[in-house]
DNA sequence: TCCAAGTCGATACACTGTATTGAACGATAC
DNA sequence: GTATCGTTCAATACAGTGTATCGACTTGGA
């Protein structure tokens, strides 16, 4: 089987509403973006164009594939700025993967799964490779810092959206979250076992999430501009 | 619905075998150590324990809620080292955690979804907290520390996991890779709009999961020992 | 006009998590 | 010792999932 990017798709059949990779996946994601990946199902992306869900599969080999699709069409949404120094490119990278990632909360159970190897995704990569080569003129050290970069970008985002979906289903209510881990969490954390945990909760505040982001962010950049050694003394 | 941590398990009845919440949770991660999440499913941890999957329910209010059992007794392989500096405690703590991934590959599927607030993690929470803080007094600079290097973390093990899955799979055979992605990669790149990522592709090495963990980890607590600015100048 | 190829829909299978229901059981009260 | 009550468990059922199979249909070319 040759890869998703180059299998052509099927003629479709006059007098039927016509359908296409593209409006395949269109249509999912959007299903996605408003009920996450349980709704976009194969049959309700079906349904949402008019066919069973055994037709899609003319178009798509797998589920996995309408997945990789999905994936690499989001990306087209995230643009590399380039003619600035490696750290504003990088910068502005990740702050367009979040925005993607915050339209498009299914993305977080999806990257970092699978390979991105779709067009979007490797133009996104170039992109961002040129723009580290930039500070690491061997190949290996470039990677190994844009790797760093997205392993953090990736975390992060996976975290943030996390807390943004136990937020909207325990804390639409919050009574619920409260009534259950609230007493949990106050009561062990009174055995005075986990001062610095009781610390946290009691005298921390919260940052807003960009700002939780960017500060992560930040502190990563910072190591790529500041280490020199490759690979580390410990490894 | 109270916590799972402090509800009352089923004392059970005489003359079955016997079961009990960490026998559940046990055979859950047997299985799914062997056989991925999908292994874990109900069904199949019942049948293991010679029970009914409606029996399960007794010990354990939701499947969520048996994932979540199944995570915290991860985090007791999990041991933070105490009485050395700030940074050869978080560098021991993401191996340990590293490893722990390794052994339980599932893992990676659920750490950052939820938040982990299970006896064992909130051990781990508080050993970490209490050595970054030897470095960052203020308890908001502390957290702000942890949840970045935790961040980089999950988002490296996801990676590495996912890439150890895809070479499983399609790699035990890797001829099935070499004869989808392989040509599509070696056509899109022979048209010269990546150069950089062609110059990876054919002058790059590569470095061995271990090594890559840690040098981005090296690179992050660079980051960590470098910073001096809270929040960044950019947030 | 007729046929081969390509496209599609219906049906089916094995599987998931869990709601419901009712039976079997242990401990308690008389 | 017996009746009762609350807990514990098994069976059944339901709405979903991805996808294999197969028969019917449409269409382009000879």
């Amino acid at each position: 089987m040759d890869a998703v990017w180059e299998r052509p798709e099927p003629t479709g059949r006059a007098a039927l509403t016509p359908l296409s990779r593209a409006a395949i996946v269109a249509a999912a994601i959007r299903l996605a973006d408003a009920g996450g990946l349980d709704a976009a199902s194969l049959r309700k992306v079906g349904a949402a164009l008019d066919a069973g869900p055994m037709r899609l599969y003319g178009y798509v080999a797998t589920k996995d594939e309408l997945l990789d699709l999905m994936v690499d069409e989001v990306h087209a949404e995230i643009d590399v700025p380039t003619g600035t120094d490696w750290r504003t490119t990088l910068d502005a990278w990740a702050h367009h993967t979040r925005a993607a990632a915050l339209r498009h909360e299914w993305l977080v159970d999806l990257l970092g799964d699978r390979p991105a190897l779709g067009p979007h995704a490797l133009a996104v990569g170039e992109a961002t490779l040129a723009a580290v080569v930039t500070r690491f003129p061997a190949i290996d050290d470039a990677r190994r810092a844009i790797t760093t970069l997205r392993a953090y970008v990736n975390g992060a985002l996976r975290a943030e959206i996390g807390e943004l979906r136990a937020a909207r289903t325990t804390g639409l209510d919050k009574h619920d979250w409260q009534a259950t881990h609230g007493p949990y969490l106050m009561r062990v954390l009174a055995e005075g076992n986990h001062p610095h945990v009781a610390r946290l909760v009691t005298d921390g505040t919260d940052d807003d999430p960009a700002t939780v982001f960017a500060t992560g962010l930040d502190i990563v950049l910072t190591g790529i501009a500041t280490v020199s050694r490759w690979p580390p003394p410990g490894a």
